[in-house]
DNA sequence: CTTACTATGTGAAACATTTAACGACTTCTC
DNA sequence: GAGAAGTCGTTAAATGTTTCACATAGTAAG
């Protein structure tokens, strides 16, 4: 569980899957090695943050080699917990709720989405994506040993519904409504809020041109 | 256009639109005045953020009272040109696609999808969300004045689009695919990838448990 | 074996962001 | 109208992250 030497920085963390995702690529087009520069221009980071990101791993490459994608992608699948899945559950199975089941994130990933909740009675009993839809008042006995879970219900009900989740035992939310959520602090929520990510990109265009040689995240 | 004093920081720009959001909730329910404290509980920022942030902008408060909503409100109004609309166009009328176009970000918004493309004939000619859909070869004519995208096809399918996007005049990309784009320096892209934020919150989750005190953003 | 090349891993600098702390001014209360 | 309480705006410190630049060690090739 501790494996890590020391904490790595959360920029380092966030990126982590994302190197997974490309390591992987890499390995089913069965190329043998890679370097820190070729690994930028796919994922679009710094060379020098990759190398600085792997090196609080310890040392993953060779000097004037690169680094082995076998061995990356092992050492990586170990990091990330990739064996085991995580069981995730869906709350809220409108349009958002419907296109994730659909996806189900099936692709090289360690977590799934096991069950799924709704208020609406039209909804309880169908199947979305392979995953059945539950009515939310039979929640607490469904969800047993789920710690995570997808909060995509309409924003008035966010903050009640985090606190069931929380009574029931998740300590991870992945936030898609507008509303911030009050949690105690033992419990993580990530917020997604789309309409802010467009509008922030909007106001980026308006008020940063990017002029000729700017580049970013 | 070059409203702003000085250039803001990045971290700052990104928290402009949650900021208006919760200012016009204060407005509609009646409230005259608020402090960086109170608004820090709603936005989950820390209130000496929120001053800073606020500052760059010049004194919108007064000492030992806080901010005035609606003094505030119009300001923001102004700064994020929520008076003017700014068209979108939507690519991919899939399962992200069509959420989109269902929600399509109305409420307290200067953002609107105005057009959106499929390659499947069998989805063009239908509206989805009030929005018609129009075949993906058709795009060069419609999108005329369009400047930002939101892309939602499939990942092998968003290098390509990206490029007849650009070429069309596109300068800004929300990109919802895994795939990490290249584009000329002029255009700005901004990636959700919503395998890794849930990878991440469940790396964070395993190894990084939160002892009661800790926060985050 | 020797030489030329390559690409890592990291110390140190640069940059960005957050947080603490507090003086100054406003409002509120009596 | 005087004193207490409240809250901003900002200076300075702390913290976090990215980037530069290069010594070092391994590879590749003759
Ligand atoms: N769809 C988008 O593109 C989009 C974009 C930005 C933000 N959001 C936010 O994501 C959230 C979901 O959006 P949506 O478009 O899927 O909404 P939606 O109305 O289509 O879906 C919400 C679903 O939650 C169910 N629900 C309501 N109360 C519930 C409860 N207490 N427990 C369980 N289920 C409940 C409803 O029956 C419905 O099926 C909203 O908060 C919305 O603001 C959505
Ligand atoms: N649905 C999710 O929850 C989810 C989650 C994470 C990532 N993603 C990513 O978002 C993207 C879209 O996902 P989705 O589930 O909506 O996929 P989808 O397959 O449901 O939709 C893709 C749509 O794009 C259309 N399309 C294909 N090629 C096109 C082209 N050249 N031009 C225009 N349209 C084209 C298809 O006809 C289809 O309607 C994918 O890249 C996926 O990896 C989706």
């Amino acid at each position: 569980m501790d494996t890590e030497p020391t904490k790595i920085p959360q920029a380092t963390a966030k990126r982590l899957p994302l190197y997974y995702r490309f390591i992987n690529n890499l390995h089913s087009q069965g190329k043998l090695r890679v370097s820190s520069k070729e690994l930028s221009e796919a994922v679009k980071v710094d060379s020098a943050t990759i190398r600085r990101d792997f090196s609080y791993f310890g040392a993953l490459g060779k000097k004037g080699y690169g680094y082995n994608v076998e061995y990356l992608l092992s050492f990586f699948r170990k990091t990330l917990d990739q064996d085991e899945t995580t069981e995730v559950a869906l709350i809220g199975v409108g349009n958002l709720g419907t296109a994730f089941l659909n996806y189900n994130f099936t692709k090289n990933n360690n977590t799934r989405i096991q069950v799924a909740f709704d208020a609406d009675k039209r909804r309880v009993g169908t199947e979305v994506g392979g995953v059945k839809v539950e009515h939310i008042d039979d929640f607490e006995n469904k969800i047993e040993n789920i710690k995570v879970a997808i909060l995509t219900v309409p924003s008035n009900a966010a903050q009640g519904m985090a606190e069931r989740l929380i009574e029931a035992g998740v300590t991870a939310i992945l936030n898609f409504t507008p509303a911030r959520i009050t949690v105690p602090p033992h419990v993580r929520v990530h917020h997604i809020d789309l309409a802010v990510e467009l509008q922030a990109l909007v106001y980026f265009l308006k008020h940063y041109p990017l002029e000729d040689g700017e580049e970013e995240e």
